[in-house]
Formats: structure tokens, C-alpha cells, sequence
DNA sequence: TTTAAATCCTACTCTTTTACTAGGAATAAT
DNA sequence: ATTATTCCTAGTAAAAGAGTAGGATTTAAA
């Protein structure tokens, strides 16, 4: 029950990405790899999860890079840890039926799914950076 | 970020001995193993963790087995989970201080870890066999 | 138009963890 | 004694996680 490197390193670029916003500007995944402490070509993997999700956009290219698709306050660290954690499915019976009749706690890992998705949708990027 | 199999068939043998708690009658491993579908021998370990948490005692020898140690009410499925799951950490850095300084996502790890507790210490063995 | 800086794509590999399997020792009721 | 049970420890096979690696494609600028 850990959160994969993929998703601490996705969540933290995407408060780089978060700071550099405003500005406008694009972070290149060299420019974030040497903070976040990950190899350029791991990043480029989980940055290429996070666009196809519609996360960021990329500008390919000599001067591009990646900036987000929308406000800080628009995107939900829940929306960036799902899509990098194979959707926060805790238990794979998840949204299905498990084959047991009367499984107790069946409903449970439903209710704890249900739990950690609303906590982490209640939580902006922008408030990310505020500080918890 | 999955629940391992250990944990789930271990707060499942739980629900087993909380169901059998009030007749006061001790459960073998055979006895749970196959309504559990999972292997007298994998059981056996998980119940020698559930042992030594105190959350379970035994009775050695022939017409032995598992019995609760207190009334299915007064143990919670957090209890029995973070036993089995290595304290429920979700990340290595849960309790402790990561290296980085001004870690946004550190102090999203340690909200997120609480919340997953508070809600799995509120619920009791007894409230899951009534059905979430 | 060449060059350099970037994303994009895909396949491979190493390591760690998970999920068991296995064998037998110790214990206790009959 | 015998049988049914927990207890203890070591080993193993499969899966997942965590990267590595190489190059193709695109784009801005010199």
C-alpha cells in the first residue's frame, strides 16, 4: 500500500509546473529533473502520463517544454495521483462485484476508495504550494 | 498503492473470528482457510501477525485454533490493517522528515496517512460483519 | 539550412516486493 | 501413543516497480 515513485515524482513536477504558471513560461523535463532528484528519461515517462490525461501540454522542440493545461486552482492532486496510480484502485474489485457473496469487507475497500478520492480532490495544486 | 493480499485475508479471518467470538469457541486455521480461499500455510502466517499484535491468541495442539482477544466492538480494522501493512505507510517518509526542504507533497502525505486511519480506526470488526 | 534543444516512442533490464510453498518442531487433548 | 493443532524458519516463483537505453521527431534560432 505505497504510492509508487511514479506518482511522488508526477505530483511534484506538477507543482514545478504549478509555480511556473503564471508566468506563462514552459519547464523542460531537464529543468525539473535535478529537483524533483530523477533522471530525465524516468520524467519524461511520467510526463508523458500526465499529458495524455490532459494534465499539461507539451511545446516539442528546442525552448519548449511542458506547462499545465489549466489554473493551479483548476486541477486536483486527486486528478494527477489517478492517473499515475492506476486510478487509486486499492483492492482490484473495486467498482466490480467480487465473486464472494456477503464479502464485509468488500464494501469497505469501497468506502476507503471513496474516502481517499475525496480527500485528494479536495485539495488544489495551488493550495499544494500554500502549504498544507 | 493496492492492499496486499496478506492484509485482505487477514481482516477477512478477522471478520471469521469476530462472527465466532460470542459463542467463545477458538477457529483452526483449516477451519478458516478454505471459506477464505487462500492456503492453511499462507494463513497460519498471517495469523501468527495478528498474534503477535495481540490482536488474536491462540490455543496450541488438537481442538486448538485462534480466538479474539477483546469483543469484535472494541477492535477497529485499522488496527488489524496496519498490522498486516506495514503501519499503512504510504510513503517511507510518513512520520519522519524527507530530506527536501519545503516538501509541498510531504505534508500532503502525512494529511492523506491520517485520513486513512481516522477512517479505518472508526470502524469497528463488529460494525463491518453488520454490513458499511 | 544546419544545428541544437527539446519531446516522443518503445523496448529492455535490474531490483524489490509479494505471495506463496515446504518441512518439520513444539504442544496439548484424547 | 496418536492426532490435531500452532509455531518457526527458510526457500522460491511470479509480479510489479523503477529505472535504462536508443533513437525518431519536432521546432526555434543561428
Amino acid at each position: 500500500m505505497k504510492m509508487s515513485t511514479k506518482a511522488r515524482y508526477g505530483l511534484y513536477a506538477a507543482t514545478e509546473l504549478a509555480k511556473a504558471y503564471d508566468g506563462g513560461t514552459t519547464l523542460s523535463v531537464a529543468d525539473m529533473s535535478a529537483s524533483i532528484g530523477v533522471t530525465e528519461k524516468y520524467l519524461e515517462q511520467i510526463l508523458s502520463l500526465l499529458k495524455s490525461e490532459g494534465i499539461v501540454s507539451a511545446q516539442r522542440g528546442a525552448y519548449g517544454g511542458y506547462i499545465l493545461t489549466d489554473k493551479p486552482e483548476k486541477i486536483s492532486v486527486g486528478r494527477v495521483l489517478r492517473c499515475l496510480e492506476n486510478d487509486l484502485k486499492i483492492v482490484d474489485c473495486i467498482g466490480a462485484t467480487c465473486g464472494r457473496k456477503k464479502c464485509a469487507p468488500h464494501a469497505l475497500w469501497n468506502k476507503l476508495y471513496k474516502n481517499i478520492n475525496e480527500f485528494l480532490d479536495s485539495i488544489t495544486l495551488k493550495e499544494l504550494l500554500e502549504e498544507i
